[in-house]
DNA sequence: GGGCGAGAAGGCC
DNA sequence: TTCCAGGCCTTCTCGCCC
């Protein structure tokens, strides 16, 4: 990379080209003997003067601007500086070495070209033609044939023709790599049943104990189980053997495709490898973090990492600097992760850029639709809701509100993101993304024998249900000694508990379809006719013998419900703002509001009679009263924090003074 | 002034 | 001719609160 240069627009030189910062000319598997030249040559000729490329410029010139900002402070750094510096990498050295652990082999699997390989199953006429999975936008994976012309994944289709004009474009289907995916697994399970499958195509095994109790050695494992695989799916794949994941997954690419490499678990080999291995094949390196370090500190390798090591505890951030160092070190994960949990889940959609309103808005109702499909199927309600958008000329924008309420509801998701995205129109966009983050873990995460209540929640339209309702819930379910709220009885009352709430979901559906065209009181009256009904079907179920007419018309039996669920009354609110059951005192306007309160007598009621509990918990005055205070934010949660202990950050890192890169994406 | 949460952005596969 | 994904994670900055 020219350092310091300008960017490759304004490059006077001969071969412009040669500055275009492209991908696409990184050494991968089965791109060896490719003329990287005349592939740089060509995605330049084809991106350039594109919006893409522009962006692509903008984000070129803010990562020199970043390099150029770091030498400034690395030249800036005294020798007694560089001294102290040196200190912690030595203690840092000591610490992480006394942390080796060269007694596990772990395996590190990884599909040949997976996508194009089982394609090629499916039709055998493509078998030693140059192919592609995806389309003229984006290519998924290219087989061996298509990459000795340079084409590979995450390239655009249009591009890949024209360094390959024979290639042959075959679209995505998931579900075919999935199945093929479930069989890799199967073999997988036989030499590590705890094995860590990180995506379709690749997976991580500790082989440790197979190997010892079958008097094998890792290579000898890898073989059979390479063999297995082949024979179960008629896939090839490539392995890695080493004393830790890290080391494995480099050591897998080494023979690819179809071969594996061992590096044998002592530590001079280990140092011995890793010395002169360029940083670019960690994973967690990627391009931006390649020029970083060998721009900014003249980091190529591995072992540079630990010579420069004052630098990058200088220049980064602790766990950054943490990583790079221990990456020097050949060091990485050898105990098997507990089961990571995700933080947040989303859905994004690319389309040809508009700027059309109701096409837009279209568009984040289909998303916020399959966004809350995932997130019912995962059993997740979150409560913060973040807008992705990329402009038409590449720009990402990230729009975030927090609700007042976990929820896993397309309504609900729909709702909050209308409202982001009309504050950014008018906007030409190209795509839509939607992600909910904050989930409710402590309930997931939960022992077992909450599950049922798990369900019940998400199962919900969870819309309704309010933080501290369920944490008044879970606390009253948990207290409840004697064992009353076991498995079993939340068996039982599971079936009625879910027909009241998708019952209430459907009332509450249809009322607010009709709300949107009525005014505010009405409304309210209705939702009360609602609730009420709602009762009434739990009570029903409950007292099977009661008259089944009840169902038949809601409207008609709001006051029927009253008289038949005394012991109970149903909510109310009396002179149209207290509630009879709290007194709690919340005016017609405060729809969502008086909604939540409700769901939340509705739940401690089905609660307390499932438990035989009488405790009650007041739901929460806070946040209704942080709401009439419009602008004074609510009561901080216990966030789910940053769970430091699980990984290490890598991916990202910056210097530890301010980045001061001036957002143009920022502020409107 | 430090701790903390929300929102935004960057980065990797 | 066609003009660059989708998902997830981490860190940073800023402002509020104690």
């Amino acid at each position: 990379m020219d350092n310091g240069e300008s960017s490759s627009s304004t490059n006077n030189s001969s071969r412009p080209w040669e500055s275009y910062n492209t991908v696409f000319t990184n050494a991968k598997a089965g791109m060896e003997g490719v003329d990287k030249e005349k592939v740089q040559r060509i995605v330049y000729e084809m991106s350039k003067g594109s919006k893409y490329f522009q962006n692509e410029e903008r984000k070129d010139a803010h990562m020199k601007q970043k390099i150029d900002h770091m030498r400034d402070r690395c030249a800036k750094l005294s020798s007694s500086d560089l001294s102290n510096y040196q200190k912690v990498v030595d203690r840092r050295v000591l610490e992480l070495e006394a942390t080796r652990d060269l007694s596990r082999i772990w395996l590190h699997v990884d599909m040949d070209a997976f996508y194009a390989a089982v394609e090629t199953l499916s039709d055998p006429s493509l078998k030693g033609k140059p192919m592609a999975v995806g389309g003229l936008s984006m290519i998924s994976t290219a087989n061996y044939e298509a990459r000795k012309f340079g084409v590979r994944a995450a390239m655009p289709g249009f591009i890949a023709r024209k360094l390959c004009p024979d290639l042959i474009f075959v679209p995505v289907d998931f579900t075919k790599y999935t199945r093929y995916s479930d069989l890799t697994r199967k073999v997988f399970g036989n030499y590590d049943p705890n094995f860590i499958a990180e995506s379709l195509d690749e997976a991580y095994l500790d082989i440790t104990d197979v190997c010892r109790e079958r008097g094998l050695s890792g290579a000898e494992i890898a073989e059979e189980l390479r063999s297995f695989v082949y024979s179960e799916t008629g896939l090839t794949c490539s392995a890695g053997v080493a004393a830790n994941r890290l080391l494995a997954k480099v050591c897998s690419d080494i023979n690819k495709p179809n071969g594996q490499f061992v590096l044998q678990n002592d530590r001079s080999t280990v140092m011995t490898f890793i010395s002169s291995l360029p940083v670019r094949k960690i994973g967690g390196i990627g391009k931006v973090t390649e020029h970083i370090l060998k721009d900014a500190l003249g980091i190529k390798t591995c072992e540079e990492m630990v010579q420069k090591g004052s630098l990058l505890y200088a220049l980064f951030s602790q766990s950054s600097a943490d990583f790079f160092l221990s990456v020097g070190l050949g060091l990485g994960g050898t105990d098997t992760p507990r089961v990571r949990s995700r933080k947040s889940i989303s859905s994004e959609r690319t389309f040809s850029a508009t700027g059309d309103e109701r096409l837009l808005y279209s568009k984040l109702a289909e998303i916020a639709e399959m966004l809350s499909q995932d997130m019912k199927k995962e059993g997740l309600t979150a409560r913060t809701l973040t807008l992705k958008l990329k402009t038409a000329s590449f720009e990402i924008r990230s729009r975030a509100v927090s609700l007042q309420r976990y929820t896993c509801s397309s309504d609900d998701i729909l709702k909050h993101a209308t409202k982001l995205l009309k504050a950014e129109l008018p906007v030409s966009v190209r795509l839509i993304g939607l992600r909910m983050s904050q989930f409710l873990d402590e309930i997931r995460n939960s022992d077992p024998s909450q599950g049922t209540i798990t369900k019940f929640i998400v199962q919900k339209d969870s819309s309704r249900q309010d933080l501290d309702d369920i944490e008044s819930f879970d606390i009253d379910a948990s207290n409840n000694e004697g064992g009353s709220l076991s498995f079993g009885s939340h068996e039982t009352s599971y079936g009625h508990l879910k027909d009241v709430v998708e019952y209430e979901e459907r009332s509450h559906i249809d009322s607010e379809e009709v709300i949107t065209n009525q005014e505010c009181m009405e409304k309210e009256e209705r939702r009360q006719v609602l609730e009420g009904d709602a009762l009434l079907i739990k009570h029903k179920e409950c007292k099977p013998d009661t008259s089944h007419s009840m169902n038949d018309n809601p409207n008609a039996q709001n006051t029927e419900a009253v008289s038949v669920f005394p012991q109970t009354e149903p909510l109310f609110w009396v002179d149209g703002y207290k509630c009879v059951l709290c007194g709690i005192e919340l005016p017609p306007s405060f729809v969502e509001e008086r909604q939540e309160h409700s769901d939340f007598h509705l739940a401690q009621r089905l609660q307390n009679e499932e438990s035989g509990s009488s405790s009650s918990t007041t739901p929460s005055k806070r946040r209704i009263l942080g709401k009439e205070k419009a602008n004074s934010k609510p009561k901080k949660q216990k966030p789910d924090q940053k769970d430091s202990s699980k990984y290490i950050p890598i991916h990202t890192f910056f210097t530890k003074s301010n980045q001061n890169s001036s957002n143009e994406t920022q502020k409107k």
